[in-house]
RNA sequence: GCCACCGUAGCUCAGUUGGCAGAGCAGCUGAUUUGUAAUCAGCCGGUCGGGGGUUCGAAUCCCUUCGGUGGCUCCA
């Protein structure tokens, strides 16, 4: 009999040694709750331990790991596709992955799943779990799999099938409920302790919305009850984050259904804000050499010809208008702006790098079913630049981007983030020698800045490669802001030329590249982030006076006038209401710093503020409050 | 765009089998002059998203349209 090696928490365990056989094995893998077993990039069910070949050695798969849970997710989505198919016969079923967070299964259903509906398939779930039936494998011929499938009616799974290469495929069959399923499985319906199902949504089959669409239940399962209910804790902390809800609580923007769906009104609050943010990206690459552009925001219909936005971005585009007999198109994006300046002068190779950057307000048309909130809108502008350089400078060039884009996305508190680089696709133009040495200036600059990043092989855009920045927030959660692409197609289209020291005329490199990608979307991004409670330097009201009684008036206007003297944005509150009203009227609005003025610090000339969280600060004086407060405008903390 | 759900006062939401449109907060007025997250009272506020239909009668049922939400596809 063959050995096999099973680590099983640390502790390695022959089983042809020490008089140990499986059934031992299978007794301890039991007593930690061993869901799977891994064998070098493989999985195996614990019920197929004896049929694992080769020596080395295997690893018992628990809850506790990325794996393991996602074993019991994908689990899970069985026991409800059986749940689905006992509750509703006629039922079919499609496919029923792990995924992020959970899990979903879809479903072939003439009626949509109500919330009722999916509480009653809660409870036949539970049901299956407490029967404990195992999960059993069979594997059989293809061929015989989909006469299986056929005879059951479940036509997605034929589908599946014909596309399967393997001849032979395997199967899982718990409690009656039998499906194509690749495994592994845990052992039996009761290793699932924790799940919750979390809502019901159309989706249309393999994500082709030429194809039917199918009824989709998304769930989620895990090791314990206790980390369920985090989970589920994490999601209302989500709910209450909401940038939309948070939006109309802060008075920052609003959406209007009678100006347009996806076309955002700026509020003060958020408008002050914004400018803050503004103020900062521009003296910032004024700092780094960057030059500042305004451009236009519709142009004749033959630049967005001559571009190729007309062939490859028409769908995102908007309908033309007629200006005396010439059609233009509103802009979806400020490139072809800045081609232009740059063309408006010869240039020469001593002139390069030449970097344009622009606040530059985009159009861009979005399916009506896509939009949300400030993070999927249809008039937005792009924190967009330029820079054209010589092929030599690429490297550099890209250095000083990430130096740049990760202290601008430090100064908002984004200190996590994960970064892509996405290479050659099967579309593409330019050379492929000029796609080598772009990809691997790309690379080197990030080697260089000992940056951890990712390669997406084939995933770059067709006219050159990229780094992506996807930030996370203080949920953890990924959002992509940032993106610095290589163009080639641009220039060649544009007929871009520099002098060089040959004499002869050569094409730049043109580097796109946006930090925060769209105001918008990062304000949204931002505002989930900060939950509302923005630092002191971009809170749109910095500090509330508040007064204890009507005496105090002329004593809080004068610090106030102080304040807003000093450049503070500040708020008065002096009506007849009690201090505990004002309070909470403050703390409500999120403002830091809230000033309270009574007796003892009118008589004193001192000051009381009480900090957002209730923490109390004392001051002698006005000027000693200042001081403070503009530190840390300054500091941006 | 597609599927589902939703749209009632500025906001959050009740509104039973179709039978007189409600509450809290906000706003306004008055009383109150208050020391670290809601003082009390009164008042104002609605073509029930828009249009059409069924009905003696529609917030409620049907059709249509606009918008929102969650997904599907794409992306800043």
């Amino acid at each position: 009999m063959e050995s096999i090696v099973v680590n099983i928490e640390g502790e390695v365990i022959d089983s042809s040694a020490g008089g140990r056989n499986t059934d031992d094995i299978l007794k301890r893998l039991k007593k930690i709750n061993a869901l799977a077993l891994k064998s070098g990039d493989e999985y195996f069910d614990i019920s197929s331990i004896g049929e694992i070949k080769g020596t080395g050695e295997i690893t018992a798969v628990t809850i506790d790991s990325k794996e393991g849970l996602g074993i019991c997710r994908h689990s899970t989505s069985h026991i409800m596709a059986h749940a689905v198919k006992d509750l509703y016969p006629g039922v079919k079923v499609a496919i029923g992955p792990s995924i992020e967070d959970g899990f979903y299964y879809d479903f072939d259903i003439d009626t949509p799943f109500t919330p009722e509906a999916l509480t009653a398939i809660e409870k036949a779930m539970q049901k299956i779990i407490k029967r404990n039936n195992p999960f059993v494998r069979k594997t059989m011929s293809r061929a015989d799999a989909i006469k299986l499938f056929k005879d059951l009616g479940e036509d997605y799974k034929v589908e599946l099938l014909e596309a399967i290469e393997a001849d032979e495929v395997s199967l899982y069959e718990e409690g009656g409920f039998i499906d194509l399923c690749r495994g592994p499985h845990v052992p039996g319906t009761s290793s699932i302790r924790a799940f919750k199902l979390l809502k019901s949504s159309g989706a249309y089959w393999r994500g082709d919305e030429k194809n039917k669409m199918l009824q989709r239940i998304y769930g989620t399962a895990f090791a314990t009850q206790e980390e369920l209910k985090k989970h589920i804790e994490f999601l209302d902390e989500v709910k209450r984050r909401d940038h939309r809800r948070l939006g109309r609580e802060l008075d920052l923007f609003s959406i209007h259904d009678d100006i347009g769906a996806g076309l955002i009104l700026w509020h003060p609050n958020g408008a002050m804000i914004r400018k803050t943010i503004e103020d900062f990206w521009r003296e910032e690459h004024i700092k780094a050499d960057y030059k500042l552009l305004y451009t236009p925001h519709i142009a004749k219909i033959d630049l967005w010809q001559k571009s190729g936005h007309l062939d490859f971005y028409k769908e995102n585009m908007y309908t033309p208008m007629d200006i005396d007999g010439a059609d233009y198109e509103i802009k979806p994006m400020n490139c072809p702006f800045h081609i232009a300046v740059y063309k408006s002068a010869l240039r020469s190779y001593r002139d390069l790098p030449i970097k344009y950057a622009e606040l530059g307000t985009v159009y861009r048309y979005e399916r009506s079913g896509v939009l949300h909130g400030l993070l999927r809108v249809r008039g937005f502008t792009q924190d967009d630049a330029h820079i054209f350089c010589r092929v030599d400078q690429i490297e550099s060039e890209i250095l000083d981007v990430l130096d740049f884009t990760i202290y601008v996305l430090k100064t908002f508190g984004f200190e996590k983030y994960d970064i892509y680089l996405s290479t050659r696709p099967e579309k593409y133009v330019g050379t492929p020698e000029n796609w080598e040495i772009a990809t691997e200036a790309l690379r080197a600059a990030l080697e260089k800045k000992g940056l951890k990043y990712e390669t997406d092989p084939g995933e770059g855009v067709f006219y050159g490669p990229k780094i992506d920045i996807k930030v996370k927030d203080s949920l953890n959660r990924q959002w992509q802001c940032s993106t610095i692409q290589v163009d080639f197609n641009l220039p060649k289209r544009f007929s871009v030329t520099y002098r060089a020291s040959d004499d002869n005329e050569h094409m730049p490199i043109m580097i796109h590249r946006a930090l925060m990608g769209s105001l918008e979307r990062f304000f949204g991004i931002l505002i989930e982030h900060y939950a509302g409670a923005f630092p002191l330097w971009l809170s749109p009201v910095q500090v509330s006076v508040l007064t204890i009684s009507e005496r105090q008036a002329d004593y809080a206007k004068e610090i106030a006038a102080s304040l807003l003297r000093a450049g503070i944005r500040v708020e008065t509150d002096m009506g007849d209401e009690k201090i505990n009203y004002k309070i909470r009227q403050s703390s409500m609005k999120k403002i830091p710093y809230a000033v309270l003025i009574g007796d003892k610090e009118m008589e004193a000339r001192s000051l009381t503020v009480r900090k957002r969280k209730g923490e109390n600060i004392s001051f002698t004086d006005i000027k000693n409050l200042l001081s403070f407060m503009r530190e840390e405008i300054e500091s941006r903390r």
